[in-house]
DNA sequence: ATGGTCGAAAGTCGA
């Protein structure tokens, strides 16, 4: 059977229910995971979900900031989900689905402006946080899928301007080689870069400060979707989609849409 | 080099 699996950081739930809904009428998702949903488990827009055909909602919440859901078609398990944060922020939630692959939907640390864990603890924090995820990551022995807004664009052609991105906190150095670190700790497969090999430029996030995102163009690609090598030949596509970010109220970041046969 | 815009919230802060 084929499974389609969106990620998608909606920036607000509650704030952007026109897109979620106009997504999913255009296409065919089975699980939508969403990062920052910026909002607590009780005020999570489930009865929205439910008619769109979401009864399974799976959800770690909190109040302002943060937040992260699977909703899902049909029934999937909760896994214990983890704290990378070690600080109980809600950055993680894990499920089980039918044939049990473990599906993680993550929201690695933006990491404040200074790239420079004395001067900006938050960028210190996110090293740490995805140096957990290494930890973690090392001893998985299920099949997994690991995606969502990783907050890191590795390659230079995952930016708009690699040289003037090197010391701008999302493709600094020293967040390029945890992240690598990171995927070789389980040999991740970068589903992105399989379907659109570099040299190719792919970008999934775009600054809400720029005049016109689409003629400046100056993007990234902070979302991501891997998955463990042994999941490799069920991976039939990804589509990344770029003119949601042109849609009304847009996020600043587009939904991803994975394919599996599994 | 700087500022530019969002959301949540009612200050600014984080992104």
């Amino acid at each position: 059977m084929s499974l389609r699996i969106a990620s998608w950081n909606i920036n607000s739930v509650r704030a952007r229910p026109h897109l979620v809904e106009r997504l999913l009428d255009e296409q065919r998702v089975d699980i939508l995971c969403l990062q920052e949903t910026k909002c607590d488990d009780n005020s999570f827009p489930l009865a929205a979900f439910g008619r769109l055909g979401f009864p399974h909602a799976h959800l770690a919440g909190q109040r302002m900031h943060h937040g992260v859901a699977i909703l899902s078609r049909i029934p999937v398990e909760p896994v214990a989900r983890e704290d990378w944060q070690a600080n109980g922020e809600a950055r993680h939630i894990s499920v089980r689905l039918p044939g049990g692959i473990i599906l993680n939907n993550v929201y690695v640390p933006a990491g404040g402006d200074i790239p420079d864990r004395d001067a900006n603890p938050k960028f210190g924090q996110k090293l740490d946080f995805l140096a957990r995820m290494t930890d973690w990551s090392g001893s998985l022995s299920e099949p997994s899928i690991l995606l969502g807004d990783f907050n890191i664009a590795p390659h230079p052609e995952d930016v708009w301007n690699h040289k003037a991105l090197l010391d701008v906190v999302s493709h600094t150095p020293v967040e390029v080689e945890i992240l690598k670190a990171l995927q070789d700790s389980h040999g991740w497969m970068d589903i992105g870069r399989h379907v659109v090999p570099r040299p190719e430029p792919l970008f999934t996030w775009w600054s809400y400060r720029a005049r016109d995102w689409a003629a400046s163009n100056r993007g990234r690609r902070l979302d991501h979707v891997w998955c463990s090598p042994d999941l490799a030949g069920t991976v039939r596509s990804l589509d990344t989609l770029v003119p949601a970010r042109g849609w009304e109220r847009p996020s600043d970041h587009v939904p991803l849409i994975a394919e599996f046969d599994l």
